[in-house]
This record gives structure tokens, sequence and C-alpha cells, in this order.
DNA sequence: CTTGCTCCTGTAGCCACTACAGAATGTGCA
DNA sequence: TGCACATTCTGTAGTGGCTACAGGAGCAAG
């Protein structure tokens, strides 16, 4: 049993948010010293490690708390996290994709961009009627 | 002069979205009827459009904002534009290399699981010691 | 016994909107 | 003219996922 100064340093999870994890119900309630203080177990380190590995990987808190609950259910879970995790994997592709479209588009607009230039093309392409 | 809804619709922007953007000081304050309700020039539009524009591109609201001053001003403006741009493009870049990162990761996770299997490597992956 | 560290609760802020509620005004048609 | 319906108004609260305080209390070492 540790503090959550301690709990943070070993999860990777700052305090702040370990408390907003816990407001929110996230993760289980930690119990508590005589004086009120927030005591950790490893069990719920780990918890705090998985959420955190989750969210690193892009998921959502949502689907954090999804997966983790997954992690206890014996039949079929193995199948629900591939779609979840196919899922994600989509949104992050898209992100991807549109991202790339942003960087051709600020690579394409600064292109013409120089010192001492009377008229800026990037501006005079967001000024522009067209579109 | 139109209402805000034929300004939303020739701008791109909502009507929630215009009003945001006045109550922030982002854009110039609309003109009023008698009754009250906001009045927009074919320049007010075109403010809109330019700010949708920037946004479009990722820009922040302070760098829209700062885009649109340059826009006013005479002198030395392509440089400073052709910095925001490439700070921009940076930020850019570096969110697809992070996307990148997690897309990979979430393929090689997924790679194993499978319908009918008892363990989940994903599972096993998200709740294991090391790292 | 004091110094300084850790921890507590609760609230506000971040970004850029979006979504209401409830009221007033405007427009088109019989 | 009367009525229905569309549009607009203000103001507030919610979104996600934290982060940053303020102000107070407990705890450990010298």
């Amino acid at each position: 049993m540790v503090a959550i100064g301690e709990a943070a340093r070993l999860s990777g999870v700052s305090i702040e948010t370990i408390r907003y994890y816990e407001h929110e119900g996230l993760v289980a309630k930690a119990g508590r010293t005589a004086s009120g203080r927030r005591t950790f177990s490893k069990a719920s380190i780990y918890e705090l490690r998985f959420i955190k590995r989750c969210r690193d990987l892009g998921f959502s808190i949502h689907d954090a708390v999804a997966l983790r609950s997954l992690a206890n259910e014996p039949a079929n879970a193995c199948e629900t996290v591939g779609q979840l995790d196919r899922n994600h994997l989509t949104d992050v592709r898209a992100k991807i994709a549109e991202l790339r479209r942003l960087e051709s588009a600020l690579i394409e607009l600064v292109a013409n961009c120089a010192k001492e230039q009377h008229d800026c093309p990037m501006l005079d392409a967001l000024m522009g009627q067209n579109s």
C-alpha cells in the first residue's frame, strides 16, 4: 500500500489525473488512511497502468474502460478487443489522411512566400473568392 | 446586408459559431436591425470565410486572428505569414508521426487477436509488467 | 518543534465549439 | 387580418481529458 505520489510514479499517471479518474468512476475508489489519505495496492497501480497504456494508444476513456472490463471477462474478450482495436485503427488512419491533406495544402500555400514580397500568395489564397 | 442564417450559408461558418466569434472578439461586431438582429455585409462574410479557411487548415484561432491582421498590414506580411505556416507545418508533421507510431502499435497488438481464443494477446500486453 | 513535503477538497480554466431553453421577431399564405 | 412556422435573440451548460490553482491539514526528518 502506497500513497498517491508513489502510485503516480509507479503508474505514470499524474496525481491530479488519478484523482480525476477516481472521481469519474474510471477506476475503483482507493482506500483511505485514518487521516483520509488515499492508499493504493499493487492491483490498483496495475489498473492505472492499464488505463494509461490505452490512453497512450489513443483510445478514449470510454474505450479504455471497455477494454478494462473485457480483461475480466472470460469468453469472447479477444474478439471484442480486436474489434475495438480495428475501429480505433480506422479513426487513426482517417486522422493521418486528414493531416496529410493539411500538410500538402500548407506546403503549397507557403511555396511562394518570401521576404520582400509585395503580395503574399498565401494571404491572397485565404482571401480569394473561389471555393 | 444579410441576416445571420444567410451569412452562415455564404461563409460556411455555423450560426452559433458566428455568434461565438463575435463574442470572442475574433471578428468585428455585426451591425443590428431596429429589432436587434445582426446584419452582415459582404466584407464581414469574407472575414468569416477567411477565418474558416484558416481553421480548415488547422490553424488555431489565435493564429487565424494573426493571419487576418497580417492581411491588412502592408510590409513584411508575407515573411511572417510564411513563418506561421512553417511552424504549423512542423506541428502537423509531428502529429502525423505520432499517429503513425500509434498505427503500427495498434496493428501489432491486434495481429494475433481472433475468435475463439482463450488468452487475448492485446489484453496481455496492456496488462503486462514490462515497461 | 519547526521546516518543508505531501496530500486533501473544490473550483476554474483550457480549446473551439455545440446544444439547448425560452422569448421575441419576421415571413408566407388563406 | 390572422395564424402557423421559420428565424433570430441572449444566456448558460456541456463536450473531452485533463491541468492548475487556492487554501487548508497531516506527516516525517532533523
